[in-house]
This record gives structure tokens, sequence and C-alpha cells, in this order.
DNA sequence: CAAGAATCCTGTCAGC
DNA sequence: TGCTGACAGGATTCTT
């Protein structure tokens, strides 16, 4: 989001194009000829939802799903690259491909003052990131909540904006295991986790966490804070917490509703 | 109702 | 080199 508000925010959209009937879902009717000769009058994100608000009184709403990317770049070349679907031109110059191989991205029109009633906005837990979101608020989520915490983490209803690989990072750094049941997840764990959660989102988007920090680079080099995963991805590597311990048999791969968690057997319980 | 499975789609990589 | 299967940063929708 931030990427994009560097190029779009303020600009008028000259030029905007659609390469194909939908994403996830269809686009809404209109798509192009609202984005054409609008003036982008600000971003701004809910749970992994970037909003641009257009003059007018309606605003884009844009997930990215997994395989999504905004590419910026000079606007010239009329060839579409492959897997962009959507094309914007500002009138500075400027152009941005909503890239998306998977198609598990979507691409929505929402009036502004009904953003937060929007069908995807509507049943979102809290942001992680916000004040409000304490170890009382987690533990009262989980109140009653049989299914394993690293389930209950990415169940967007519950907290918002959490994906596989942060909460794979933030069980590790709170020493919690995913299998967890997440009701048992309170007090002591919850003020451990909490802050855990904070953090390792916080690192991810100094660290470049959006793709969109290298847009300009044309080798489309993504951020850096895969190089900071402590778990993710990272099978039978031993875990920093227990450095050439006999006792560890190094982090293992588990499936939890067809996805996978990376954990220490040996720190997190 | 909560929880788990199936589903959408393409690309990449390991293993043979 | 080419084929196959597993797996991938998500989340809705369907089934149990």
């Amino acid at each position: 989001m931030r990427g994009l508000r560097a190029r779009l925010d303020g600009r008028v959209i000259v030029r905007a194009a659609v390469h194909r009937a939908g994403m996830r879902w269809a686009f809404p009717a209109g798509l192009a000829a609202r984005l054409t000769g609008a003036t982008v009058l600000g971003f701004r994100r809910r749970a992994k939802y970037i909003l641009m608000r257009l003059d007018g009184g309606s605003s884009v709403l844009i997930h990215l799903g997994m395989s999504g990317r905004m590419v910026l770049g000079p606007a010239g070349a009329n060839d579409v690259p492959a897997h962009q679907h959507v094309t914007l031109v500002t009138d500075e110059g400027w152009q941005v491909g909503f890239v998306d191989p998977r198609r598990f991205g979507s691409v929505d029109l929402v009036a502004t003052a009904d953003e937060e009633r929007h069908r995807l906005l509507a049943g979102l837990g809290p942001e992680p990131l916000d004040d409000a979101f304490d170890a009382a608020v987690l533990t009262a989520t989980l109140t009653g909540r049989r299914t394993p915490i690293k389930a209950a983490l990415l169940d967007q209803r519950l907290v918002a904006g959490l994906g596989n690989i942060y909460v794979n990072e933030a069980l590790f750094r709170a020493g919690i295991s995913p299998q967890r049941l997440a009701h048992t997840v309170a007090g002591r764990r919850a003020a451990r986790l909490v802050p855990q959660i904070k953090a390792t989102l916080r690192e991810a988007i100094a660290a470049g966490g959006s793709s969109l920090r290298d847009y300009v680079q044309p080798d489309g080099q993504l951020g850096y804070f895969q190089h900071a995963w402590k778990v993710y991805g990272r099978v039978g590597e031993p875990c920093e917490r227990c450095p050439g311990l006999p006792a560890c048999a190094g982090i293992r791969r588990l499936a939890q509703g067809g996805r996978s968690s990376f954990y220490c057997p040996r720190t997190q319980h």
C-alpha cells in the first residue's frame, strides 16, 4: 500500500484497462470507466486489504491473494505482461500493473462511506498492531475455542492480517506450540504471544516484507524478511534456541488445516 | 455453531 | 530433458 501511495496518491488516473473478466471474483461492472479520469485521494489498509479512495465517493478494494503484486514502472510499452490483469497509468507517466498468476487476488468497488460494511471487511477481527489488541482481548477471543492456536490466529475473524508465515514465526518466538488448543492460550501465554505477534509484523514491514519496496528493480526482487524467518521453511535446521543440543532434532513441519506449520518441538509447548 | 475439507489457479521444485 | 506429484504467502464456500 505504501508503494502504491508513493506513486498514486494525489494523482489522476489518465488510463485504466482490465485485461480479463476478473480474478477471484468477477471485476465489478464499470471498473475501468470508474478508474479512468479519477483522482486518487488517499490510501488505507484494513487487514490484508488495500483501500484506494477516489474522488466521486468510491473506493477500490484490493487483495493480493497469494501470488499478487503491484508492478510499478514508467508508462510506455503497450504489450501487457503475462498475468497482468489490471493496468493503470497516472498523469505523471507512471504505470501500475496488478500481476497475479494464481488469480486468488481481487478487486472491487465500494462506496467510500460504506467501506467497513463491504462483505469482505464486515466480519474482520481487530488489527493486531492496534494498541487495543492486547492479551485480554486475545484471551477473550480464544475463550472456548477448541481449534489449534495456529488455526485460530489464521482466522481473519479473530485477528485480521496474520498470514501463515507470521503465525509460524510469532508462535515460535512466543514458545507456543501450533497444536496447543486456542482456549488454553490465556494469561501468561497470551501475554507472551501478543507482543511477539506485533514484533514479528513490525520487523517484517521494516524489512520490506512488502515486495513493493523494490518495485523499480527490474529483477522483481522481493523484501528481505525471508532472511529473518526463524522457523518457516527451515525443516531439519537447528532452531536458534537450542544450537547444538543433542536433544533438539531440529525444526519440524506439520500440516494443520491444509497449511504448513513449522516449529521447534523442544521450545514450543 | 464450530471445525475441517474442498475449492479456485498457475508456477516451481524435487525426484525419477 | 521431460514427466509427475507435492506444495505454495489466502480465504470463501461447502460439508460434517
